[in-house]
DNA sequence: AGAATAGGTGACCAGATGGTCACATGTCAA
DNA sequence: TTGACATGTGACCATCTGGTCACCTATTCT
């Protein structure tokens, strides 16, 4: 069944974590104080936030001094989507998409 | 943030309903019982996890007189990709699965 | 009509999860 | 070497989650 990707869709599964990776993909290195400076939540809880992002292997890190350095790795990402999609439909999701973007550019906050 | 794909992640995170999303993409319109009986568990806990996939979009579903038939819809998938996917390192990111995917075809559970 | 089949609801409980804190280790700079 | 800074650990608690069951509705078959 191929579920040691259980790690990732558990990490992935909190809105913080995920508020993270949206961080590190803006600006990726980032330490630990820099990441609890934007999150209303106590380092601690960061800080078990990341652990979880790393044993995933959704973030990578880099010692340097007594700081640790933060990267957003989109392997394990590529692989979901993998799983799922289809070779063969994939352009037809990925056009589905795209109209999908299209009208919400054009109709912007529609109430039907 | 557009986080309104709390549901898809959430939905994602249990093991039982990737499960039940692989059912699904080995063969699509399956009933509740059909799943059910694939899966160890009660007719119930299943259901409870086909409402969560459905509420996320993951799975369409039709009815057809006294039977419920549920469909894998791929397009939620492809969106988690596009999050963090950058387009112009997409091609490097699937060439490190494909070499993965190679070197494990070629030394099968070997531990250094 | 009556029985069998497919699906649905609400309550309930054990166990997992998110967040915080007191306290501890390692690192840099004056 | 003393103090400030960056990160780490273990315990603790309120809340969410996964799974089951008793009971109910709707559809099909004989």
């Amino acid at each position: 069944m191929s579920d040691d990707d259980d790690l990732v869709f558990k990490a992935l599964a909190d809105p913080t974590r995920r508020a993270l990776l949206d961080r590190l993909f803006v600006r990726d290195g980032q330490t630990l104080t820099e990441l609890e400076s934007e999150l209303a939540m106590t380092r601690f809880g960061v800080m078990k936030h990341l652990r979880l992002l790393e044993d995933a292997g959704l973030v990578v890190t880099r010692r340097q001094g007594r700081e640790k350095l933060h990267f957003l790795n989109p392997v394990p990402i590529r692989s979901i989507h993998d799983r799922w999609i289809d070779k063969y439909t994939e352009h037809h999701t990925a056009t589905l998409l795209d109209l999908k973007a299209e009208l919400e550019r054009d109709d912007p906050k529609e109430k039907p």
